[in-house]
DNA sequence: CGTGTGATGTCT
DNA sequence: GACATCACACGG
């Protein structure tokens, strides 16, 4: 039985900047081994290819680790951050060819004592309270733990580990949420100008920011 | 509340 | 050496 709330890879087969703001509201859905968790997505930011100083396919060129940012959309590309942390991204599509959208931070849905015990927070589910819902997924590094996302995931297609199911996008909510702000943690030295654009899509008022 | 620091894989 | 990060320590 196929349900048809689950996002196809061909929803990531446009424009990456509209993909990107498609994404706010929707559904991240994180199934291993029966074990359901998620949250619905509130920051997006979008690296691209040659002509983005900040993104790891800025030589054109695909390597080992990089290469879902060239592959077909919709592909799941994860690597490792400061050697401890793990980032998630979604593959689209550029003018440039290469890039991916990186999941900054998600509003946590879905057994969150689950989530905050993989965060750490505590050393048993039951020990969850609800004060600790804003530490379990406001960042890319974090949300990754919260899901258990790790670079086994890297290069698989998005769809049944990690899944795009259900949750209203905003802009057919109420649009004027979505903000283009500048990326974070960029900085001018090594990115140049790229540090100025305004790649990164938030939902402007939420509180589970990053 | 803010600022500073240490942990450390992958690529340049 | 730089980095698309985070948690903790410390001072106000």
């Amino acid at each position: 039985m196929s349900d048809e709330t689950i996002l196809k890879p061909s929803f990531f087969d446009r424009h990456i900047h509209d993909v990107a703001r498609d994404l706010l509201g929707r559904h991240l859905v994180r199934s291993v081994d029966g074990q359901i968790t998620g949250g619905r997505i509130v920051e997006v930011e979008v690296y691209e290819g040659q002509n983005d100083r900040a993104s790891h396919a800025r030589s054109g060129a695909p390597t080992k680790r990089t290469a879902p940012m060239f592959a077909q959309p919709g592909t799941i590309y994860v690597y490792t951050i400061y050697g401890m942390y793990q980032c998630l991204n979604l593959r689209a599509p550029t003018p440039v060819g290469p890039g991916a959208i990186l999941i900054r931070a998600c509003q946590p849905l879905m057994a969150r004592a689950v989530m905050a015990r993989r965060r750490g927070l505590v050393d048993d589910a039951d020990d969850y309270a609800p004060k600790m819902d804003r530490k379990l997924m406001s960042g890319p590094g974090k949300l990754c733990q919260a899901l258990s996302i790790d670079t086994d995931l890297s290069g698989t297609m998005i769809g049944e580990q990690l899944a795009l199911e259900g949750g209203e996008p905003i802009w057919r909510q109420t649009p004027e949420r979505i903000e283009a702000t500048p990326r974070r943690g960029l900085n001018r030295k090594t990115c140049g100008d790229c540090v100025d654009r305004l790649w990164r899509y938030v939902v402007c008022d939420s509180r589970w920011l990053s």
